[in-house]
DNA sequence: ACTTGTCAACTAACATGTTAGAATGCTAAT
DNA sequence: ATTAGCATTCTAACATGTTAGTTGACAAGT
């Protein structure tokens, strides 16, 4: 065991593509890494290595770490240091009550002003997800999952809501990494996303909040049962 | 008239008082000026005059535009500049969409936990309220408006959603300035608090979010009405 | 053993120099 | 008169030097 306080891994994606602006890369990167847990809560972020390790100057790993603050990810404690934040209990609620907010005045929104061809778009997606889940190909339903709700967030015309709603539930991002795969679990969340989709289909605004209350209901239980280990 | 793109006016608050970090101030003070259209929409921030006028480096002044853009109040083209974002209808209905979607949730959930000491202190808004409308102090009315929602989102017990709701209500926030106090409309809005208030305290979350999706539905026909004249 | 004071090392914050790309105005050619 | 090329002059983005504040270790005192 190492001190509470461990210093970055230099694995990183290494390689710096070109594709926007340093800055925008840098944040990319470092989210990601914070994102999948490969730098461990508490953790705290040295200037001088990611610089050196991304070869960069200080600037743009300033900038991006300033977003990072902004976002929550990190912690800066002026003229000391920067360490990955932990997430609480508390935070995790707050994130997936805000989530739920956004996905319940959302789905309303779509069943209400639902096209033809986003009914297309979403039962394409529904028809991927059960096969799937017959290939028993958990990231690809994963991403799958993802989509579906990245659709509905799409067919609201509003451009931002799906990056809103993605940056204020980071931190249920995060700790859903540690939620194991519960076999029986994908199965239910198709039928879920069936009972949402259909609601949705029939244009019945009421039914659609219900069902996607329904479905993101089950997901804090789970995070709470989890609690019982971790920090 | 001028130019369609102007240069900044150099009426800043002046003098930096010494608290925070002085990026952590420039953003204040920038985002002041942009909320309250001193800055209006499509002027272009130049840096060399925004440090020499504050008297700092064009460090944070850079980092402070960086959180501008993340929030969207101005818009950066790389290697040219940086101008104050319009705001069009899009936005602006998206905001209140965001706004609304939150404000729902938020009264929903006080609804459900109300405490006695919460319950003593909204009423203790609503006081002031009516007192503020008594003697035509508009302001003052105005900032016990925001004060009743935000005890609201304070009540949840969530720290981040306060902030949460009014970024995402920036472009609102903004267009706001361009309306005119109806008269009326002031005595409205008090009764529509009061039925707010009234549904929270018998703790009727369906009453208070009804209540509650009425007295923001007044909002955006204004705006439309005001879009005959501006851009 | 435990506290307290000092100091060295490290950090983010800030200042400033450098670079590359975009916009604008000018000139020249059609 | 209109447009195409060119150069000047902006800008943000990036690199790097400087400063001041925090932390942690060690030593000295209790």
């Amino acid at each position: 065991m190492s001190r509470p306080e461990n210093i970055d891994a230099t694995v990183l994606p290494r390689i710096e593509p070109s594709e926007g602006s340093l800055t925008q890369r840098v944040h990319h990167v470092l989210k990601h890494a914070i994102l999948s847990l490969d730098f461990p809560p508490g953790a705290n972020l040295r200037k001088a290595p990611l610089c050196e390790r991304l070869g960069v100057s200080r600037a743009p790993v300033a900038d991006a770490i300033a977003r990072l603050a902004s976002e929550g990810l990190v912690d800066v404690v002026p003229q000391s240091g920067t360490r990955v934040s932990y997430f609480s209990m508390d935070e995790i609620r707050e994130g997936v009550f805000l989530r739920e907010a956004l996905e319940l005045a959302t789905v309303a929104k779509v069943a209400r002003d639902l096209t033809d061809d986003q009914r297309k778009q979403l039962s394409r997606n529904m028809r991927l997800q059960e096969l799937l889940i017959e290939d028993d190909d958990i990231p690809g339903f994963y991403q799958a999952d993802e989509d579906f709700h990245g659709l509905l967030m799409e067919f609201t015309g509003f451009r931002r809501l799906a990056d809103v709603a993605q940056t204020v539930s980071l931190q249920v991002s995060r700790a859903r990494i540690l939620l194991l795969p519960t076999p029986g679990r994908i199965v239910e969340t198709l039928a879920e996303h069936q009972t949402i989709f259909e609601a949705i289909s029939n244009r019945d605004e009421h039914a659609a909040q219900n069902a996607m209350r329904a479905h993101l209901g089950q997901l804090m239980p789970r995070i709470e049962q989890l609690e019982q280990q971790k920090p």
